[in-house]
DNA sequence: TGGGCTCTT
DNA sequence: AAGAGCC
């Protein structure tokens, strides 16, 4: 049996574990440069929609409710005590995102009496409450979790059989979009050729399926019949491609500010793939304008770069970089986002002994790794940042606006709560 | 009016 | 490369 524990509007929760005043409270946390709401509280879904741009929430709705600027360094963290938590009461956890990870459990009795207790240890420990959907397959594991977290009677707990009578009645008054896997093209789609609910999508033809759309669909239908066939990765296994990338907090069409950016993505980037084990042959550097903003002129160029040998240097993925972007910036637009994509990546102990690419003399291969390295340990016990390549400004013109941020209460020692007595 | 990834065609 | 998906 597979079970999904997903934790209840997870980045609004590990606010309001530091701060209890938002209890009850609508809240809503922000994207990036403060942009659209991109997690809600219960309490304000009703009053904002999921995605809805800041500046679109109607001055009556946007006094009533507190909104918070992203604060990934602490929902990181709060996500790794959940799952650190979680991975000490079962042995196959699966972690499929920031807030959300599969288990494998043995049919016993007392499953959802376990999954209770399980539920009370992670608020109890971490203070946040997580939900969790029993069934045989992992789509209709996500539809058990979402019943759990509709009916407050059930604990948080729902255990759907595949055989019962109630997944029927359930599964025909589910529309087919809510179904994990299905997004708004493709439900679109299918309710052209009539099939509307998720019961419709079930006990559809698979071959016409596979015919209409593709193999992913198909594995969703036999998912929901209860026949698990989607894998996941693995949470160890590397990324094939790397993107770093950002908008600014104010658009630009200054050099300077563009080649910082990239400077610092591609600085970002070279940390990555370091800490995958892996090196890239190739990068892209690319530059966009705000598409928003149909008063000013549009350029989006992007410029691929072979690296001189597949590499994880940061000194050499910044110099490519750099010339990628002087190959593609035009001075007369104003940017509103740059970033840098790492390439053509393989193991880099593949690569070592790959003699078709050994392009680069072994002892400066042992320099760069040594220094590499260094940089990386100083950065990881002193702090991102103690150790950089090249110059930064603080508070550059580029740099992310986030006016409503909470403290990093659990990663910072200088951020730490504060309680008076 | 986000960022970062995967997979299939 | 484009287009779909997920969170």
């Amino acid at each position: 049996m597979i079970g999904l524990i997903d934790c209840n509007n997870f980045y609004a929760s590990c606010e309001r574990v530091f701060n209890p005043k938002l209890e009850g409270r609508p809240v809503g946390i922000l994207s990036n440069n403060d942009g659209c709401v991109i997690a809600r509280s219960n309490e304000i879904k009703p009053l904002v929609p999921m995605g809805m741009p800041a500046y679109q929430i109607p001055p009556h709705i946007r006094k009533e409710v507190t909104l918070l600027s992203s604060n990934y360094e602490l929902y990181g963290d709060m996500s790794r005590r959940v799952f650190d938590t979680v991975r000490e009461h079962t042995s196959d956890l699966e972690i499929y995102s920031i807030d959300e990870a599969f288990i494998h459990l043995l049919g016993f009795d007392n499953t959802v009496e376990y999954c209770k207790r399980l539920r009370s240890i992670v608020k109890r420990d971490t203070g946040i409450p997580v939900s969790i959907g029993l069934s045989s397959t992992k789509t209709l594991a996500k539809i058990a979790n979402h019943v759990a977290k509709k009916n407050p009677e059930l604990e948080g707990i729902c255990w759907l059989h595949a055989g019962e009578p109630r997944l029927e009645a359930l599964l025909k008054q589910l529309p087919v979009g809510e179904v994990w896997g299905i997004g708004y093209k493709i439900a679109q789609r299918l309710e052209a050729l009539g099939i509307k609910t998720a019961w419709q999508l079930r006990q559809s033809n698979l071959k016409r399926i596979r015919q209409h759309f593709s193999v992913v669909l198909e594995r969703t239908v036999l998912e929901l019949q209860g026949t698990p066939c989607i894998e996941l990765d693995d949470m160890n296994t590397p990324k094939q491609n790397i993107m770093t990338s950002r908008s600014f907090g104010k658009i630009t069409s200054n050099f300077y500010d563009l080649s910082e950016a990239i400077r610092a993505h591609s600085s970002k980037g070279a940390e990555k793939l370091r800490s995958q084990q892996s090196v890239a042959r190739a990068l892209m550097v690319f530059l966009k304008t705000n598409r928003f903003r149909n008063d000013l002129l549009q350029y989006n160029p992007s410029k691929l770069a072979q690296l001189p040998y597949p590499t994880n240097d940061t000194r050499v993925i910044v110099k490519t970089a750099h010339e990628a972007l002087c190959s593609i910036f035009r001075e007369d637009y104003l940017y509103h986002k740059a970033g840098v994509m790492m390439l053509d990546l393989i193991d880099k102990d593949v690569e070592q002994f790959d003699f078709f690419h050994a392009a680069q003399d072994t002892k400066e291969q042992i320099k760069s790794d040594r220094l590499m390295s260094t940089i990386d340990s100083i950065n990881k016990k002193m702090g991102k940042n103690t150790i950089i390549i090249g110059g930064r400004t603080v508070n550059a013109t580029w740099s992310l606006k986030r006016d409503f941020l909470s403290r990093r209460y659990t990663t910072r020692w200088n951020e730490l709560l504060s309680v008076k007595l």
